[in-house]
DNA sequence: CGCGCCTA
DNA sequence: TAGGCGCGG
């Protein structure tokens, strides 16, 4: 079920934050909240980073903590929302919300037996983005002066589109299907501390002269985040294939394959659901006193917790802006 | 080369 | 979740 294909296929890059200097990154937003919630949250402390009611709001940490990374590489970021879900990937959210219960079940187990090892791992795979994550995050980007934007659908497919046209440098996103969606240049590892990845789109077709919709013909081969891949077909042989007899159905009609959907997911990748209703705005204002009392007052998150987060942010910020005039 | 299993 | 290893085709 390997979206980890598209990697073994993508042409990448590591590249410093110097280079991104004074660029715009649609970030996708979910996956960087995930990111963040999975990775530095996991370590710490749940207690610090829940309410007294129970509330999760580790994430209101994550964006206070994450963003100066932006900022003080003088890089604008721009959060990418998603919107509805397509049917197709309500039958991918069921799968996960199952195998989320799953993971609950197993870590009821855990904890029971007392194996701290495996209580850390399963809560990692347990997290999930909940309403007022999303609305809290929301709500604090936009007392900051950071810029968003609402996807009609995939937030993936709409940072890939503002990418295509000129709005944005880059998409931000640990998700190989940037690249099915077509996104020029996609960053990722924007939440880990070492270099950005850089996954180059045109290159990729070069590499393997293949075009965008031979790509994704091979994306649906291997399998992607919509459909199982075929059995048999890793990234070597589904682009020796497509290569070979043209498409998909070139491919079904010579091979005996059968790809489920093909058409549809096709579509998704090719011919997202996306808007040009936005605005980017790449100066940046925050009102750093009422996000502080956002965060440590109305969520009371311990005000040491975000501290330095806000220092950076305040400090890189206001740098920027000095740049700016001279 | 693909895949499943394992470990970090 | 990624990378390495050994099997089987």
């Amino acid at each position: 079920m390997g979206n980890a294909d598209l990697r073994d296929i993508a042409v990448i890059e590591d590249v410093s934050f110097d280079v991104l200097e004074g660029s715009v990154v649609a970030v996708d937003a979910h996956n960087w909240l995930y990111r963040y919630l999975t990775t530095t949250v996991k370590w710490t402390n749940d207690d610090i980073y829940t309410t007294a009611d129970g509330t999760e709001v580790a994430n209101l940490v994550g964006v206070v903590q994450g963003l100066p990374k932006f900022f003080e590489a003088d890089v604008t970021p721009v959060f990418v929302f998603d919107g509805a879900v397509t049917d197709l990937k309500d039958d991918e959210v069921q799968r996960r919300r199952e195998q989320r219960e799953q993971y609950e079940d197993q870590l009821e187990d855990a904890r029971e037996a007392g194996d701290a090892v495996r209580v850390a791992r399963l809560e990692s795979r347990t997290q999930r983005l909940t309403d007022v994550i999303l609305e809290t995050t929301r709500e604090l980007l936009a007392l900051l002066d950071v810029p968003t934007v609402d996807a009609p659908a995939e937030g993936e497919a709409q940072a890939a589109h503002m990418a295509r046209r000129g709005d944005v440098d880059y998409v931000g996103t640990e998700d190989y299907d940037a690249l099915l969606f077509g996104a020029p240049f996609t960053l990722r590892q924007l939440t880990s501390s070492g270099d950005p990845e850089l996954m180059d789109f045109e290159a990729t077709l070069a590499e393997h002269d293949l075009s965008w919709e031979q790509l994704v013909d091979v994306a649906l081969l291997c399998g992607t985040d919509f459909n199982d891949g075929v059995r048999g077909y890793g990234p070597k042989t589904a682009v020796k294939a497509v290569r070979e007899h043209g498409d998909l159905w070139g491919v079904s009609e010579n091979e005996d394959v059968y790809v489920e959907n093909a058409d549809r997911i096709r579509e998704l990748f090719l011919d997202p659901a996306v808007t040009e209703e936005y605005t980017i705005e790449t100066s940046i204002d925050p009102d750093l006193a009422a996000a502080r009392e956002f965060v440590t007052d109305q969520w009371a998150v311990d005000a040491e917790e975000v501290a330095r987060g806000f220092e950076r942010i305040e400090s890189s910020v206001v740098q920027t802006g000095l740049e700016d005039w001279t």
